[in-house]
RNA sequence: GCCCGAGUGGCGGAAUGGCAGACGCGACGGACUCAAAAUCCGUUGUCCGAAAGGGCGUGUGGGUUCGAGUCCCACCUCGGGCACCA
């Protein structure tokens, strides 16, 4: 079957087996593995063999879901960030991510769990839009070939995935609960006093009942009763957790789209295609996650995630303590947000944004010019140029003052690019002395620099300063009739007193702002979730009920959006369902009768899907509900008191260390909140994989070139003939130096490729694939072959004898180290304490008769298809899979004698053999007597002597 | 600039404050072979030495300790994230 269509492959095999078959015929080649791996993972399949039972519905099964006592089985929810099944199918990082999920779900089944594995394609999304449109192809169908394509490489890798349980985004069946859940949000409001989501009924309830009023109009108080329904429409849409806004957004012309804040980069351009971002106001949706910024950040504490990726959510949520303070002016009052109040005494100007609205109202005939120019430019340049710190800092004064409200100082206002609309309240108090880009502002305009501290090292006179001070310093000129700082000597202290004066006065209160915004959630594309909203005559949003969903994706050979010149700002949107009038155009009954609606035309993110996927694998076929409550509790829920709950173990790359991982635990908890799910948080241990790099080579004029057909050549390296200088990268296909995993199993097998990858080094670091290094592992599974089965038969031969004591020790030791590095996801260092003990059995000869069933066992999670044809030959009918992992016994763990190294002044100078139950007294004895060490000690007298019981001796001389 | 990580042989990497370099690659020597490949056995941090043995060794400089790759302080380099965020 192989020789048949693979020459290519198998002459790459022949050249690493080389004629091994010839002699024994039964040695363990890549030829060898391949067959024995394709045979297994068909019996896998016909037999179900990884199917988990659920609780309750359509796979649950009693039998094997109860312990032998009639109790639940534990549970383990083993978890990889499912893949978009691109057309090139699988690179190596998802082999990588997957090996180590699927080792550690066989490790516990070995130890009784009950393990939920599956795999999913989050498949909506960009590129097989694109596709389409190139290739005049229904998404849905290169999508799915895509998606076959991907399961065959999956299935390859000897993944113990329950198959049944596996899905698509794309899948109308799941689609329909993204809907559900968009609905779910969309009537929910956030209760600021409970800090919590509730059914939007909940808040029409307390405004009909009169314990809430609706919000003022123009400062005029309203009752619910007197306003009309239209009113009442906008009022709650204020309210809801996904609501359309008008909003300044980041319009992409070049993709056609707007786009999150989460998925613009730094400088400004869209993370996909790279083109440039503008801020347009737009009618779009968007969820209101800031709501739960403070509960995103507090419960990350109860999380077992890296304090890199907990520090990332908490920078990117960007919590910022301080205090509103407002100025009055000739246009009224300016408020401003700081984080540092008690420097209030030392602002000496104001500084807005060149967008604030009070800008018009502040700047008089005489600036009205410079200000206008100073706009148009401001608006002109693009965020990364304004943002580009070190920049010279630019200006104008609008002409008006405001006062100080603490020492009734009149302050100017100006206008700057260096403060940002979009954070805070677009304007500052620029305290010079305190703050350094308002040290620096105030230096270039000569505005004045106010000492409010008196540092250590310096004088009051801010002249002779360099730059501003920031930290702990006793207050000075810091003080009125009635709020005194001066002698404060912490800045703690110093804000909580002008907070209160603030409070106390009405100049000003304590907040809390955030860098995060609300989540922009519409897209003007094809490939994804169409909203399950419809629009009244009047333009009003309504939510469709459960009974119309899903509102599946329209059919049309038209995918494309359109898209712009990528520098034209001024376009605008036209999503692709626009065009399906027959489809926009509704006649719905939503409670009053047929009446015409207007379908919502845009698709959701491709986040949405992967923001739930993980729930639904949990109860895929379920009708009625996105996952019965039984199961989620089961699978999901909190394990102790006060737990969050979720996936025991979630893996993949860190790049999604913001956008998925922050928008799903944001539906995860108004789920929660809504009560549909029993776990505060999606997923409880995330662990992050590190990337594979590889060597990639640019030629002389920088452009990469075939990593594989790069040649070392005296000292350096060449392709056809030309030198080419070699880096490191990301493996992948801009680097040209991709290596196909599919070609590895071909090459060595399955086994190999995934002990490679584990064994390459500890999963979080990132580390460079050498192919030549692969030849390690696959000689360890020959050798473990070897030791059990004859290469020329290939039968079994066992060593006619059980193991020696010593070799019985070194099995207890490497089943105690095995356990004990995989259950911390230490697959480098289980594998090479494997190899230890496999090594003293091929020293032996062979393996001892009763040495075979544990290496074996131990071996099945990592390599599983070896252990089950092992263990098949062994003489078991039943699949490895189930079996107990062997336990280690401590007695058997420890020799009868020790030996102790014996250090001299912390250098190791001789050994001493002891029994192991010796006390210190004896070892100490025994190691003075020591010749070397008398002749090193040269019949001086120790000053101190040093026993750690069973680790070494240290004389002191 | 701020916040995370990380610096160990020729290479990938091991080491609850207790024998630095497990395990693997490569290299070198040997077995098998007509030969090569594959496989197997052995050696392999480095320097001095014929050897016995000894010196030096975990980015740099200090410190704590009987003992530091590991803990503390300062610094250097690299990787990642954030950034005129008030």
């Amino acid at each position: 079957m192989n020789a048949t269509n693979t020459s290519n492959k198998s002459d790459d095999a022949a050249r690493v087996d080389g004629a091994a078959t010839d002699t024994h015929p039964f040695r363990y080649t890549g030829e060898l593995a391949q067959g024995i791996e394709a045979r297994w993972q068909d019996r896998w399949e016909a037999e179900g063999t990884f199917n988990t039972p659920n609780p309750v519905g359509p796979l649950a099964d009693a039998t094997r879901f109860l312990d032998a006592d009639g109790a639940a089985r534990p549970k383990k929810f083993i978890l990889d960030m499912f893949p978009y099944p691109s057309g090139t199918g699988l690179h190596m990082g998802h082999p990588l991510g997957f090996t180590a999920t699927d080792m550690y779900a066989r490790y516990q089944r070995m130890t009784g769990h009950n393990v939920l594995y599956t795999m999913g394609f989050d498949a909506f999304g960009l590129p097989a839009e694109q596709f389409a449109v190139q290739t005049g192809q229904h998404p849905a169908i290169t999508t799915n070939q895509n998606i076959a394509n991907i399961r065959a490489q999956l299935r390859r890798l000897g993944l113990s995935h329950d198959q049944r349980r596996s899905i698509s985004t794309t899948d109308p069946g799941y689609y329909r609960w993204t809907q559900w859940i968009f609905l779910q949000v969309f009537n929910s409001w956030f209760d600021p006093e409970t800090k919590k989501a509730r059914r939007i009924d909940e808040l029409i309830a307390e405004f009909e009942a009169g314990t809430r009023q609706p919000s003022d109009a123009d400062g005029v108080a309203r009752s619910w009763a007197d306003i009309s329904a239209a009113e009442r429409g906008l009022e709650l849409d204020g309210w809801r957790l996904a609501y359309v806004s008008n909003a300044p957004v980041n319009w992409c012309p070049g993709l056609g789209t707007v786009v999150a804040n989460e998925e613009v980069t730094s400088d400004g351009r869209s993370d996909r295609g790279n083109f440039p971002v503008f801020k347009r106001n737009m009618r779009q949706w968007m969820m209101r996650i800031t709501t739960y910024a403070d509960r995103l950040i507090d419960d990350l504490d109860l999380l077992d995630w890296t304090e890199a990726i907990k520090s990332m959510q908490r920078n990117w949520i960007g919590r910022s303590e301080g205090a509103f303070v407002h100025f009055d002016s000739s246009a009224g009052l300016i408020s401003v947000f700081t984080t540092r109040p008690d420097t209030l005494f030392g602002a000496t100007f104001m500084v807005l944004a060149p967008e604030h609205s009070l800008v018009d109202a502040l700047t008089t005939p005489e600036q009205a010019t410079a200000i206008a120019e100073y706009r148009v430019q401001a608006a002109a340049q693009d965020d990364f140029y304004r943002q580009n710190e070190g920049r010279e800092k630019t200006g104008v004064f609008t002409g008006s003052f405001a006062t100080n409200p603490l020492n009734g100082a009149q302050i100017p206002v100006w206008i700057a690019d260096y403060v940002l609309m979009g954070y805070g309240t677009g304007a500052i108090m620029a305290v010079p002395s305190g703050d350094q880009r308002d040290f620096e502002f105030a230096r270039k305009f000569g505005l004045d620099i106010v000492a409010i501290q008196q540092p250590a090292d310096r004088t009051l006179d801010t002249s002779t300063w360099a730059e501003a001070f920031v930290g702990d310093a006793p207050y000075a000129n810091s003080s009125n009739e009635s709020l005194n700082l001066d002698g404060v000597t912490s800045v703690a202290e110093g804000k909580h007193l002008t907070n209160e004066w603030l409070t106390a006065h009405g100049r000003g209160e304590a907040t809390i702002t955030y860098k995060l915004r609300d989540w922009l959630f519409s897209r003007q594309r094809y490939w994804g979730e169409p909203f399950p909203i419809a629009y009244d005559l009047d333009g009003n949003p309504h939510g469709l009920p459960d009974e119309l969903l899903p509102v599946s994706l329209p059919e049309t050979d038209q995918f494309s959006p359109r898209t712009f010149d990528p520098d034209d700002s001024m376009s605008n949107p036209e999503s692709p369902l626009d065009r399906l009038t027959d489809w926009v155009n509704v006649e719905l009954d939503l409670g009053d009768g047929l009446q015409p609606y207007r379908r919502d035309t845009n698709v959701m993110p491709q986040w949405a899907g992967s923001c739930w996927y993980e729930m639904r694998y949990l109860d895929p076929t379920n009708e009625v509900d996105f996952v019965d409550p039984a199961n989620e509790a089961y699978w999901m829920g909190p394990q102790t008191e006060g737990g969050s709950g979720g996936v025991d173990l979630y893996v993949g790359g860190v790049e999604h260390a913001v956008l998925h991982l922050l928008y799903a635990r944001f539906w995860h908890k108004v789920l929660f909140d809504l009560g549909h799910v029993t776990s505060c948080e999606p997923f409880h241990r995330l662990f992050n994989q590190g990337y594979i790099l590889a060597a990639a080579y640019q030629d002389q004029r920088g452009m990469y070139v075939e990593a594989a057909d790069v040649v070392a050549a005296d000292g350096g390296y060449s392709h056809d003939g030309l030198p080419v200088t070699r880096e490191y990268g990301k493996m992948g296909k801009s680097l040209k130096n991709a290596v196909d995993p599919d070609e590895m199993c071909a090459q060595y097998g399955a086994d190999t490729l995934r002990l490679y990858l584990m064994a390459m080094g500890p999963l979080d670091a990132s580390r460079p694939w050498e192919s030549k290094d692969v030849v390690g592992v696959h000689r360890f599974l020959q050798r473990v072959w070897r030791n059990i089965v004859d290469e020329a038969t290939g039968g079994i031969r066992l060593l006619p004898h059980d193991a020696d004591e010593e070799t019985v020790r070194q099995l207890h030791i490497a089943i105690s180290g095995v356990r004990e590095e995989l259950d911390n996801l230490r697959f480098n260092t289980a594998i090479a304490k494997l190899i230890e003990f496999n090594n003293h059995l091929t020293k032996l000869g062979g393996c001892p008769a009763d040495m075979a069933e544990p290496l074996v066992k131990m071996l099945a999670p990592l390599a599983p298809h070896a252990a089950e044809e092992l263990w098949q030959k062994l003489g078991h009918t039943e699949s490895v899979t189930y079996e107990p992992f062997p336990v280690a016994n401590p007695a058997l763990l420890v020799a009868d004698t020790v030996e102790y190294p014996v250090q001299i002044n912390g250098k190791v100078r001789s050994r001493v053999t002891v029994a192991a139950d010796a006390d210190a007294g004896t070892v100490q004895a025994v190691a003075l007597a020591d010749e070397k060490v008398q002749s090193v000690l040269a019949g001086g007298t120790p000053k101190k002597i040093i026993v750690i019981p069973g680790r070494m001796v240290n004389i002191v001389a």
